[in-house]
DNA sequence: TTGCCTGCAAAACCTTTGCAAGTGT
DNA sequence: ACACTTGCAAAGGTTTTGCAGGCAA
């Protein structure tokens, strides 16, 4: 049942590239924190539970193969660094964003809701969709509720 | 006939800044630029035709203040640079981009498109949307219509 | 004068790279 | 051996910050 990292080991191997320790660390600790939006840094951290000998450069370079294999996503929210997404597994399109601008958190949206929206922009622009990023700010749900219960009282 | 920028000055004044030299040499800049996505570097050396004397630290906190002000948006395609595009007046919201993984090239889509999936979110997610950022990686019209030619012969 | 603004240089940051050593086949 | 991989340290590139001087009200 350990399906998910023998099928990512079989990307690399696919693609002449072995799943060393430290590689294989690096991807537990993605799938640890899916739901997260790790930065390199915050990788690196993480790793260096499992494998405290890894250096910083080797996070980077398996945070680098990883997304030219298309197993993680590399991601900005204009804070000065990038975060790196695990992909669901057989999803034709990168997910969807929500970030609060108040309390910070990232919410995901696994829907697609933008295939109107591309046959709009295919037909009228003539641009061929590969792939695309949506990420909406504003106020989360948690702040929301928040907020209703200081203006009750 | 002169209206941008005297609007852009009330804006600054309203916030209680001044529209000093450097400040409308940058903003100049942007507005003799609008279709393209300068960097701070870009900006930086343009404004040194207007106004040699100019730091690029400068240009870096006005960059910064008109972002505060939400006259210009920070965006951020991936390439270690972040970007700055000016707003359009009384845009309700951020114009979407269609990058081309071909040429580079960065086309500006000004229609809004996203009014019934923000919808759906709105109510599916509880979210309240204040801004979006949209972006599609895909091939532009020209590298498409450039590979035609090519398979013609 | 006072407070904002500027230019310069230094610093801070994130990320990439060079290289010698290590690894598995 | 051989090709790939690693850790460390150094370098690279972008952005921010400290500070003394300048400017306008």
């Amino acid at each position: 049942m350990e399906g998910r990292i023998d099928r990512i080991k079989k990307q690399l191997h696919s693609a002449s590239y072995k799943l060393t320790p430290q590689r294989e660390a690096t991807v537990a600790v993605l799938l640890e924190h899916e739901e997260d939006h790790l930065s390199a840094e915050d990788v690196y951290l993480l790793v260096k539970d499992k494998a405290p000998e890894i250096g910083l450069a080797t996070v980077y370079r398996t945070l680098e193969l990883l997304t030219e294999l298309k197993i993680v996503d590399k991601i900005n929210f204009g804070d000065g660094v990038s975060r790196f997404d695990l992909r669901q597994e057989g999803a034709a399109h990168f997910h969807h964003h929500l970030v609060c601008i108040e309390c910070g958190a990232v919410d995901e949206i696994q829907e697609d809701l933008l295939e109107d929206v591309e046959a709009v922009v295919e037909k009228r622009w003539n641009f061929i969709i590969k792939d695309h990023r949506l990420t909406f700010h504003g106020i989360c749900w948690r702040c929301h509720d928040k907020n209703d219960e200081n203006n009750g009282e």
